[in-house]
DNA sequence: ATAATAAGTGTTTTTTTTACAATTAATAAT
DNA sequence: ATTATTAATTGTAAAAAAAACACTTATTAT
């Protein structure tokens, strides 16, 4: 087999960001490391790319032997090629981020693995440029949500608007005005009302919603000024 | 040195993607392929990274020797995993996309280096993933554009209102409203309109203006809604 | 002097966004 | 059974932004 001449071959690592929401609060899924070095410290999901393997097979592929998730869906975030930024030896990083319903998933997650929820405002110290990832894939966040009217696959089947709200309110750390942010949202007709209702967080209980698939599909570029004010976003 | 066992090594690419603006019309920059297989055929100017470089400093020497650009500043687009995107061997390629002022760079661009214009709605057929590439560049830039008042660092020093708007009807391939375009360029208050003017394209000519870049850095993820609808962006 | 060309500019209407508070449904406590 | 509690739900008016629309102006060439 033909091969190009003296280059450089890298080690090519994936690193996953999973960001959480349990219908309150916006968390940060996280594993302790078990590779040599830095081992037992705080640490994305990580591992290096196979010979016969693209991003999405290793993404996926990694995020399950860590934690035992499977099938979600995640977005390429930033590839990091700094060219220290792995002590032991020079590996590229490609990261990918992704949000879920935690609840959607607690089962998989169980003992066997070693991955904790952390909320995002109380995380611990991360290895290498674990960090600066995690940042950037929260502004990235914040970036799509302010023009998305949802959170895209990201949204447990069956939600209620003050459980989006919350997250709204989790990943902007703002609040915002019920009235309007529910008319913005019903303005989308993209949000489909169930007949039963969340009674675990009030006495009224509130009503579930459906993504409507057909029309979110057809309109997955719609653009919504979903917060007020992104001008003043960071 | 502590190296990680048992780990595929693989090829890691740079490919740059320059669109160019020459006051009238969007372009794109190709390279003839010097590499064996492939030999001539048109291509994004494309390398290896190399052992102690980083994405930045790579995407600059790659851009450097195959066109003899310099300074052009280069924002990462995505990086591209298939295992067959490259048929000689498996090589991951990150992506690094730049729009500069053609005229700008005239100079440098010159007979020595085998790069050429080419309007972005009249490109030839691109080896590998390339032409992906570029689709997701133009993706890109337009999401960008429709949300930032000015493209960035993208910009020609001085242009003039009807140069910009050129350039993002290029970008959208849409036809926008002279009047309602100024009038949301200057709302910003980051053009500074200069004494002289441009008197290529009229009799009367039209005034440059400059990006007022303390209020430009000071604001630079001011939003703003540059075309009417966007919406209806594909 | 006049014609030709593209730049520059204002107003009205419509739509969107914002600010703001009372009512309702369900349950728990008395 | 009544009442208290809790959070969900809903409307309106004022302000701001966007969209639609066409004439005037500066300059050069004839």
């Amino acid at each position: 087999m033909v091969r190009y001449h003296k280059q450089t071959r890298i080690l090519v690592a994936i690193d996953c960001i999973i960001f959480g929401f349990d219908g309150t609060e916006l968390k940060l899924l996280l594993v302790q490391r078990g590779l040599e070095y830095e081992k037992g410290k705080w640490s994305l999901m990580g591992g290096f790319i196979q010979k016969d393997e693209d991003f999405s097979r290793g993404s996926a592929r990694i995020l399950k032997e860590l934690t035992g998730l499977e099938g979600v869906y995640m977005e390429q975030l930033y590839a990091f090629g700094e060219v220290n930024r792995d002590p032991i030896e020079r590996t590229v990083s490609v990261a990918y981020f992704a949000l879920i319903d935690i609840h959607q998933y607690e089962k998989q997650l169980n003992e066997d693995y070693h991955a904790e929820w952390f909320p995002i405002k109380d995380t611990p110290k991360l290895i290498f440029d674990h960090q600066q990832m995690v940042d950037m894939a929260k502004e990235k966040l914040r970036y799509k949500a302010a023009f998305h009217p949802i959170l895209f696959e990201l949204l447990p089947e069956k939600f209620t608007l003050p459980q989006l709200q919350s997250l709204y309110e989790g990943i902007f750390d703002y609040q915002f005005d019920k009235r309007n942010f529910s008319r913005k949202l019903q303005s989308t007709k993209l949000l489909v009302k169930q007949k039963d209702k969340d009674k675990e967080s009030s006495k009224k209980g509130a009503f579930y919603y459906k993504l409507d698939k057909r029309r979110y599909a057809a309109n997955f570029h719609a653009f919504l000024n979903l917060i007020p004010n992104p001008g003043n976003l960071k």
